[in-house]
DNA sequence: GCGATTTGACCCCCC
DNA sequence: AGGGGGGTCAAATCG
């Protein structure tokens, strides 16, 4: 990962790990682009951090790991979409330990609303072109 | 300097 | 008991 940072390869999907597969990316830097609909994760007033992302070939759904930023606190989040459609699927394991969230944000307490959602999931696979 | 995020590979569990 | 697939960790990079 030299030029961009949000590129996903499609060449991780389901466990049958990477066989044999490289492409080379030399773009100048064709990034940024306007993306008009993105998908933004429903922010539910912690803070999770992504530690993995895969597509699962068996029903052809990108998911997503999240895991609550707390150590002791054992909650873990999956999001599941299909590629090109705007339903998120999100599916939440375990529970907190520590108190409620500040709100939105978990720390951004004083911010009644406004930016709590920051994941574009949708331009993270496809750029933010929904090919179908 | 820290925190977050991303990707590849490895491990473990379930069938 | 083994394999496949899903799940997790770790390293690197960017902000």
């Amino acid at each position: 990962m030299a030029s961009s940072s949000h590129l996903i390869t499609p060449g991780s999907g389901g466990g049958g790990q990477g066989h044999g597969d490289e492409q080379d990316q030399q773009a100048p830097s064709p990034e940024e682009a306007g993306a008009g609909e993105q998908l933004v994760m429903p922010e539910d007033g912690y803070q999770w951090k992504k530690y993995g992302q895969k597509f699962i070939k068996n029903i052809q759904k990108i998911r997503s790991y999240f895991r609550c930023r707390d150590k002791r606190c054992g909650a873990k989040k999956k999001v599941e979409w299909h590629p090109g459609d705007p339903s998120l699927r999100i599916v939440y394991d375990g529970a907190h330990q520590h108190g409620s969230p500040s709100s939105t944000g978990g720390q951004g307490e004083g911010n009644g609303e406004g930016v709590g959602n920051r994941y574009e999931l949708s331009a993270q696979y496809f750029g933010g072109a929904p090919a179908q």
